[in-house]
DNA sequence: GTTAAAAGGGACTAAATTAGTCTTGATTTT
DNA sequence: AAAATCAAGACTAATTTAGTCCCTTTTAAC
């Protein structure tokens, strides 16, 4: 159905928790209560918005997390491409994690790059800064302990 | 990783197939033979076109099918959606299959439409006729029996 | 009419992908 | 040292996608 997998739906509430909550250090576990996600759910995503430089880590006691860059610099494009890696949509594009392997003579072949760039253009255009908007984007939590108040934003399944 | 999914790839290759042979009228057999793929995948593929309105087959003794109308008037957001569904990166998009769960509140509720709206022209700016442009698209074929000689534009895993 | 060749529809199975968990190791503050 | 925290990667479970099969309907040819 062309959509965006729930891993980078979950990235994307993370960035706008981090985002809300700028000025203090989030670990995974305080993350997990807020979102209502397994710790070690969250812990994956971070590692990969980690890797991509969206955001900075710290280890050891008081460690945690935060943004690296402002919201308005980070793209729904990067978000994706930080977990699901190259955005390719079929074998033949450029950058594909697997080459297409006919693609020597493959009638195709191109196309599918404008095709893909056009695409890609697309979730590049928007910030998450414009998905986010304005005020609250969660509601202001007293107790950071046990239970969380949040209601997530994407339903579990 | 965002990508079309493999019924689509296929789609776009029959639908190239039934271009290049527009005068005739090819069965799922013949088709499966061209394409190297099984008759029933090729069928199930033509029953999802069809339905779109992007072919006409007709049934019984020397039935089978052909376009509807023109490559160049067949988007590649129009053969997603006939095999895939509506185009809805998340269940928060209008349209989507089933509603996000947390909609009415939900602070990215718009937000996401934009997103999805900009990558749904993205594919709509796409005709087939683009993708498989001028000349040759499959080579031409001499003996439309037993092994056809045409390699299929995308390996099949 | 009967028969055979086709598509239509839907249920089912198998394969592949994605999500989620767990375990072990490396850092860092107290 | 000890405890808290992220890092990495293996593993299992869940979900989705692909592919097959069976039975029905339609239609041309005999």
């Amino acid at each position: 159905m062309l959509k965006i997998n729930r891993m980078t739906d979950y990235a994307i509430l993370v960035l706008g928790l981090l985002h809300q909550r700028r000025d203090e250090r989030l670990n995974a576990n305080d993350m997990a209560g807020y979102l209502h996600l397994s710790k070690t759910t969250i812990a994956k995503v971070i590692k990969a918005l980690s890797h991509a430089e969206l955001v900075e880590t710290s280890r050891g006691v008081n460690g945690g997390c935060h943004l690296k860059i402002d919201v308005s610099q980070i793209t729904v494009s990067a978000v994706v491409e930080a977990i699901e890696g190259p955005i390719a949509l079929t074998a033949c594009v450029e950058g594909a994690d697997e080459a297409c392997a006919v693609k020597t003579g493959c009638f195709l072949s191109g196309h599918w790059n404008h095709v893909n760039d056009a695409l890609k253009s697309a979730l590049e255009s928007v910030t998450l800064a414009d998905l986010f908007e304005p005020e609250a984007i969660f509601p202001p939590v007293q107790d950071t302990s046990s239970t969380a108040s949040l209601e997530p934003a994407f339903q579990k399944v």
